[in-house]
DNA sequence: CTAATTGCAAAAGCTTTGCAGCGCA
DNA sequence: TGCGCTGCAAAGCTTTTGCAATTAG
């Protein structure tokens, strides 16, 4: 198991709850997941996982850098596999999808930006909030 | 008073507590607060205002234009004075300071790259978290 | 076997809401 | 005077924590 590998390096046994995490993340088509959306998809595969250790995993494997939280808009942490190349973020404001993009020259002009005025930048979060264009939107969420 | 042309132009009444508030923005050196720091500052000051109150006012502050709000990392919502013209943020990490800056190339290139994307930007926030390089960094907050 | 992990329930933070009374226009 | 506004307390949400039972290595 890849996961079992994973977790190891993190200093983490290898228990049923964080595998099925791990294994949520990577066979989901929606890349970025709240605490209350992994519990609810859990029960509905019969995988009954308290509520409280979602978030104590979510905890940990962000601090592992297995995965990267986000606070978009409307006050829950969603998160996502760190797939190591940092990327920003659009989020449709009609169906809550997330989109990922990322602009070297904007990269670039942070950090400048940052220095300029006496910081060194440690982490950035950039997110566009937009309307979808294209009739494919599938206009649920949110 | 300019404040209850303000009011007024939002369809408030001029209370006390929205006077207040809306003063502890102009007359404060740190330009954004939560909603804590303003009721801490009232009650500081002898202007007993409920806690509910202030969410509330803040909220119609927000809806009105009067504020904008902020969700930087840490769960609570921040304000500020809609001074018009936008801007991004430089946090630093150490005392939890705010520092404003803007960039018409990272501006630009959110709105192509939005677009790119078959997205419409509505608004978005680009949030740097830093390390201030200075030594006159008070490293209180967080 | 032993420390790490889990589940449950309780609690903690931030924010919102119901409701009776107060205050601006 | 009348409707809007306020304050208080209660409730809502997301997230954290205490603790006894369970499990991985």
């Amino acid at each position: 198991m890849d996961h079992q590998i994973y977790l190891k390096k993190a200093g983490l046994k290898s228990t049923l709850p964080r595998i099925k995490v791990l294994s949520l993340f990577e066979n989901n088509d929606e890349h970025h997941l709240s605490a209350e959306d992994i519990y609810k998809q859990l029960l509905l595969t019969g995988d009954d996982v308290g509520l409280a250790t979602v978030y104590r995993v979510l905890t940990q494997f962000e601090q592992a850098g297995l995965l990267v939280r986000h606070n978009f808009e409307g006050g829950k942490s969603v998160f996502e596999l760190n797939q190591g190349e940092h990327h920003d973020h659009i989020v449709c404001l009609q169906c809550g999808r997330v989109e990922e993009f990322y602009d070297a020259v904007i990269e670039s002009r942070q950090k400048k930006a940052a220095a300029e005025r006496g910081f060194s930048m440690q982490d950035h979060s950039l997110n566009i909030y937009a309307n979808c264009t294209k009739p494919k939107c599938p206009n649920k969420r949110r």
